[in-house]
RNA sequence: GCCGGGGUGGCCGAACGGUUCAGGCGACAGCCUGCAGAGCUGUUCUAUGUGGGUUCAAUUCCCAUCCCCGGCUCCA
């Protein structure tokens, strides 16, 4: 029975989805005027994780994730650089998507970017003027009202006076009404240069929450199943996106909400403003593997908030290594003898328990911690077969069978080549120099050789199969 | 102040009323190996913030208390 914790009612529910069959996911994207830390990519592994479940059981997923490409940072960004704001929030967009194809992550199969969906906005607003929700301001910017949304609050369970007593913004800064008002549509600044639009509200650009309520419903209508997004989205950017879009369509625009907790560092959140962030790229160019990095992300329950560390890394990293080495022991040690002992139905039942166990936590609120003990436990019951060589083809093959099952949602288990470079001519020189002295027996040599890749960056492991290389690990 | 989420072994992390409290990482020892690594076995492991209560039984429920992190219009 598939369950998620749903933020709106804050506790666990049974996933129904609207339509048999399919599920309508939207995940907030990225606002693209920097370049990704681990953080952000958090949510988008999570995201991943929870889309490659609800594909493992059988859903036809339908996933939009937005790109927030204009608002106060892109186009304080684009002046920075004196660029037009296309060419700034380009370059971003490329570099998330490389992210997100070095973490092993899918695309959404809709990713709407903001600039290209005015027009939905506009109409969006105009509907809610219409129904007396939003109000002009004497500068022509067009404000959300909270307080003609009786619901508002529902989401982060706020309650509107408390707001205004706790508004850290002054109440006439932008000619609103309430402090706690947001804005829709943002007048012409002459700060916001050419960024602008000329629409039937006149000039201006969309405020920050509208993107995602226009968009969302747009793509997947006015009720959605899913709505992901990091915890700090709940207030103030999913609460008002709550109540634009019902106050617009009087209709639920959210069944569940799911948020992932932030990624802490030294204890504290990790974020842009307080410069305590790695990005993906830093940690590659201390010789990690961007696939670690996804199971660090992954392997931590997403409602709980993660303590990065390099130790934690190379936890993840270690862990990582032994099911990978599991994977070509088993595509290696295979006995061609059938034995005596009863090890087939044996092996049979560990891989439906295994199978059985992963999938209940699994559903469980993607419980990955608890599923991937019923992996470990596996691996090490075969493991030990393997040792006592006792494990046939069949047997290794019912157990990569179920391994490969549980690689469509991890995504973790085959390396990809293009990520780290391959060793130099001269590395692979030694490894063979290496080899023919051994096969010779003179093992100073070849214990001197191994010293002198180890200076390089290189751990050679001597296997049946012969000499494996790793890289070494730079902190 | 208001609203959330937490405090489990050296570290990370499950379980959330009941077989010895999963699993991973680390350290140490043994088997194996030319040595190492990998793998296996064992040890570290009489671990559930603190104090009460309910119960035959609590990590799990209740009350109190301490501490940590996050949100309260930039933020995944």
């Amino acid at each position: 029975m598939l369950q998620f914790y749903n933020t709106l009612t804050r506790r666990r529910e049974v996933f129904k989805p609207i339509e048999n069959g399919t599920v309508r996911l939207y995940s907030c994207g990225l606002t693209v005027y920097d370049y990704a830390h681990i953080g952000n990519l958090r949510a988008y592994v999570f995201v991943d994780l929870l889309r490659r479940w609800l594909e493992y059981r059988g859903f036809n997923v339908q996933h939009v994730m937005n790109l927030t490409d204009v608002d106060d940072k892109t186009i304080r960004g684009m002046k920075e650089e004196g660029v037009p704001l296309k060419q700034y929030t380009e370059k971003y967009i490329t570099a998330f998507f490389e992210d997100l194809e070095l973490l092993n992550i899918k695309k959404a199969k809709i990713l709407p970017k903001a600039t290209e969906h005015i027009e939905e906005m506009v109409k969006l607003i105009e509907i809610l003027l219409q129904k007396g929700y939003a109000y002009h301001s004497d500068d022509g910017s067009i404000y959300y009202d909270i307080s003609k949304f009786k619901n508002y609050g529902e989401l982060s369970k706020m309650k509107i006076e408390e707001l205004k007593a706790g508004a850290r913004v002054k109440v006439d800064e932008y000619g609103k009404n309430e402090a706690r008002d947001f804005a829709l549509w943002r007048a012409w600044d002459p700060d916001d240069g050419d960024v602008f639009w000329e629409t039937r509200l006149g000039k201006g650009r969309p405020g920050w929450h509208i993107e995602c309520s226009a968009m969302s419903m747009k793509y997947l209508g006015t009720t959605m199943d899913i709505h992901t997004g990091g915890v700090d989205n709940i207030f103030p950017h999913h609460e008002n996106e709550l109540a634009q879009s019902e106050a617009a369509t009087g209709e639920r625009f959210v069944n569940q909400w799911l948020h992932n907790e932030h990624l802490v560092i030294k204890g504290e959140r990790m974020g842009k403003s307080l410069k305590n962030f790695y990005t993906l790229k830093d940690l590659m160019q201390k010789n990690h593997d961007p696939i670690a990095v996804r199971f660090l992300l992954l392997s931590t329950y997403y409602r709980k908030q993660l303590h990065f560390t390099f130790e934690g890394l190379e936890a993840a990293e270690n862990g990582l290594q032994r099911l990978r080495d599991f994977m070509q022991r088993l595509n290696e040690t295979a006995s061609k003898t059938p034995r005596q002992k009863m090890e087939g139905d044996w092996i049979r039942q560990r891989v439906q328990e295994t199978k059985n166990d992963f999938e209940k936590a699994m559903d469980d609120d993607l419980d990955v911690s608890r599923a991937l003990a019923a992996v470990f436990n596996l691996v090490r019951d075969v493991n030990r077969v393997i040792d006592s060589k006792s494990l046939t083809d069949a047997d290794a093959e019912l157990v990569r069978t179920l391994m490969n099952e549980i690689e469509r949602i991890l995504g973790v288990l085959y390396e990809k080549e293009l990520v780290l470079e391959e060793p130099s001519v001269e590395v692979r020189k030694l490894v063979l120099k290496r080899e023919e002295a051994r096969q010779m027996k003179d093992w100073k040599v070849a214990d001197t050789i191994r010293k002198r890749l180890l200076k390089m960056g290189f751990i050679v492991e001597d296997t049946p199969q012969g000499p494996r290389l790793r890289r070494k690990r730079q902190q």
